[in-house]
DNA sequence: TTACATGCAAACTGTTTGCAAATAT
DNA sequence: ATATTTGCAAACAGTTTGCATGTAA
């Protein structure tokens, strides 16, 4: 039950350990320990896509917990504040992607898996003329993907 | 309040009222009212972007009554067999497309309304390489639009 | 006549919200 | 001390489903 205590400092506040709470701190969210330790998933390991139950379920099974309705709040508020990416892939589950640069996605139809593609949608943009009045703020690009089908050579 | 009287017919059954009865029978679909109505809205006036409830408003806005639940299975069985296409845009309500060809889309964040934009999604298939054993079937690209601020030039 | 489609309501999934208790500053 | 965040359960939106009734072939 100790793998991620946290809360009672003793001496001088070991400044390393807690790496996003100037994450945080920098977006002027103030750090509790369910942000912090979301975060820490989401930024702990590499690009991640996740939803918001599977990102739940990863939190309590580390000891983590975090209730599901703070889980959306929190993956909202990231995304409202540009820490993460929210995207609508599958038209269900929304999918929140950690990397928020200018990329493009691969969407396996079978496994229901993402991945990223360095593929910039925004230079897609030259070729197309928005209407009057607008301007075009960012562009998705989704490949779906489907298993090749060995007849079909 | 007349303009779709349909269901009894005198003589000998005028062949051309039904134009879709026949787009109907292509797919191996069973011609019920219903279907006939909706293919009807969905294909008598170019283009169209539909939510299932849309549709069945208007179809009983014109007298045409079909449930929501009919409206769902109709739209679905539809996308299933190729004479709509299902857009997963906004994360939450399902929007169909009439236009099956391959084409791009605006989306306008502060209505919400879609819009088609001739440019083919897969020709940005050339600037990818499948991953092994998958090949590209569809590409959805979506140009997210913004209302110009006019402080931002 | 018979298999299939419809309509209704109830079930279901994903997400949001209201409010009391907990907590960060 | 106080404003914010959390957790729970209930509300909610969109969609699907079970089953009796209706209907196309």
């Amino acid at each position: 039950m100790a793998e991620f205590s946290q809360g009672s400092f003793t001496a001088g506040a070991p400044p390393s350990k807690y790496p996003h709470r100037s994450l945080l701190e920098r977006y002027g969210l103030r750090a509790t320990r369910q942000r912090l330790g979301l975060a820490r998933l989401l930024f702990s390991k590499g690009n991640r896509h996740v939803t918001a139950d599977t990102l739940a379920s990863e939190a309590n099974a580390l000891k983590m917990p975090a209730s599901l309705a703070t889980v959306y709040n929190v993956l909202n508020l990231f995304a409202q504040v540009g820490i993460v990416r929210g995207l609508a892939i599958e038209g269900t589950k929304t999918v929140f992607d950690t990397n928020t640069s200018d990329h493009s996605h691969f969407f396996f139809e079978d496994t229901g898996e993402i991945a990223d593609i360095p593929l910039a949608g925004m230079k897609f943009a030259d070729d197309v003329m928005p209407p009057e009045g607008y301007e075009i703020v960012k562009v998705d690009v989704v490949f779906r993907l489907r298993r090749k089908t060995s007849t079909n050579v």
